[in-house]
DNA sequence: CTGAAAGCGCTTACAG
DNA sequence: CTGAAAGCGCTTACAG
């Protein structure tokens, strides 16, 4: 019967509306006007209502309430993030706690850095807990499923990607358009081997990273080699590609890597090979620190607080009832330029 | 009447038990029955029922399960944590996360990083979304209120930081110890002045490394002047701190900060005094890159992801019915020696 | 200004 | 194996 109570203590239930009206002698209903701070009570009932729910510390059950209630007054909404640990991500979850705060609101979030199953058992544990909007970032292919939800009134947003198979709103950086500056700014110093480091190929933002990279490549006359595009790749594996690299006939005298971890990777992998303070290294998506290494690190920043804002914003303004068509957000990103991306090539 | 539909979409509202047994030719009973798998219910009516839900697209509503249930299916678990920045929070997070998935549970998340009205607002927040129990770190010094939440079953266990004035269980690093094996390793160099770099003077985790420094000082006949223990920094005004060290007449040949964003502020200010190079620094909990610094940055690493792992289980033992006394865990530190804490006093 | 009745969507307790 | 009734804690709709 009794759940849990405080270590060694006693566990009192929880009182409930009833209790509170018998004690004060009013009706249910008056217990219900007082605690929504509906007008048209007097001032006596009031207070002994209040003295009846001191007295017997009555919350009211916001279930029950919202049950027969028609529009909510405890909203959650759900954010899904790929990874915990990214720096990016947790910019984002604070950006959204806060337009959640300012809105009543509170968030739950679940990482999907485990496998596809995990997403989905995740998204249904969300959807039982009444989830009214969901944020998500980098999922599964497959967003058959969030369409079922939409059609019952869930708003959906995706962060830092786009709406596959979905007619939902994002928002996400000009991955597309970094891609290209950085691509540019390594040619401008006068590159012409400049290997591209890659995270996941089945996700958008990394592609589009990809695309701008080899767009602007293109433009200046240069056919990327298989070799110098290297994709799929976490910090670890960015290690040990960045080694071969280096191992290889025909190393490259410039690094792109196309997202934050990678780029880690890539640092520690030019570390090892010696070839740190002689190659050029531009990242994309910022890391706390790589201002203090040294060289620093030149990154094409992106704006996870704003996209986390935003992309809240936009649920939020969903949920209020807004039904224009949904929109697709690119916020511009900026390079950042403090010594690794400003290397030189060899004279040779 | 309705709420927001997809965009540019049509709302279909969400179907009920009760249609779903009008459809199935069932009683709403029997509904419920195949929907928690209950036994006794034929194949051919499980079959029956099976395809109405599909047919409506039929999910249970869980709050009025739970209202009616005994005890609760949809566990939720608070975690309120003292800022998002940092590192420590996200791996918290992350072990809290993969401790309530375990459990079939989620975990609303909220920061506190801003002020004690706010801390407020989020635990009642959290309250009215019925959460079970509560992870808190850093929070405000009068924890009374929880002694209520606790007495009415809800699970309390503060995360790196003790419970004072309410019977709870504990989850911290020997945060004493570390900072006594902190100083020794300075002291055994041959350092004498020893800036002690502290943050929130009012909260307890931040205390105990003071005491630990300060009594293993004192073990060596060191009596730590005032100007050598600066508290309440964050990492902006340890810049700040720093500069003003070496700008003073007798300045420190080492430094231990107390907290791993001061520690971030104190190699900062340390280079742009242009006394990295030459000043022993100790760091009381790790961030990532530290390693990759140069010096490499010695941290005392405590182990964020044990401590959330060890306090979400005790929480969840909490409202299993484990109710033996609370109990305060206390989780070794470890140096780490990476160079910059392995520097020496100048010969002089 | 106040209250009695019906109902939100589901489960319990009971009967068949 | 199946169902009708009562009830979870609250709000709505209505009456006074």
């Amino acid at each position: 019967m009794s759940e849990s109570g405080p270590p060694g203590g006693v566990t009192s239930e929880r009182s409930t509306i009833r209790e509170v009206a018998r004690r004060a002698g009013v009706a249910i209903k008056t217990v219900s006007r007082v605690m929504n701070g509906e007008p048209y009570v007097s001032e006596a009932t009031t207070s002994r209502v209040m003295e009846a729910v001191r007295a017997l510390d009555y919350r009211p059950h916001p279930g029950a309430s919202d049950l027969r209630r028609a529009t909510r007054k405890h909203r959650t909404i759900g954010l899904m993030i790929g990874a915990f640990g990214n720096p990016f991500s947790t910019e984002l979850q604070r950006a959204v706690e806060q337009v959640a705060t300012e809105q009543g609101a509170m968030v739950l979030t679940a990482s999907l850095d485990r496998d596809a199953e995990r997403e989905r058992q995740t998204i249904t544990a969300m959807l039982a807990r009444r989830t009214e909007a969901l944020l998500i970032t980098t999922p599964t292919r497959s967003h058959d499923y969030l369409r079922e939800e939409q059609e019952h009134g869930m708003a959906v947003v995706f962060v830092d990607g786009a709406a596959i198979g979905v007619s939902a709103d994002a928002v996400l950086s000009d991955n597309r358009r970094g891609a290209a500056t950085a691509a540019r700014h390594l040619l401008e110093r006068g590159h012409r081997r400049i290997a591209f480091l890659g995270a996941r190929s089945d996700v958008h933002s990394p592609q589009q990273r990809r695309l701008g990279f080899l767009e602007e490549l293109a433009r200046h006359g240069i056919h990327q080699p298989a070799k110098h595009l290297i994709e799929d790749l976490d910090e670890e594996s960015a290690i040990r590609a960045v080694a071969d690299l280096f191992a290889s006939a025909d190393p490259p005298t410039a690094i792109f890597s196309a997202q934050n971890l990678v780029t880690v990777g890539a640092i520690k992998g030019l570390r090892r090979a010696g070839q740190l303070a002689r190659t050029a290294l531009v990242g994309f998506d910022d890391v706390p620190l790589f201002d203090l290494l040294e060289p620093a690190v030149t990154v094409v920043r992106q704006n996870p607080r704003e996209i986390g804002l935003v992309a809240a914003r936009r649920a939020f303004e969903r949920l209020n009832g807004d039904s224009t068509p949904p929109r697709t957000v690119l916020l511009p990103v900026q390079l950042i330029q403090r010594g690794s991306g400003e290397i030189g090539p060899p004279d040779d």
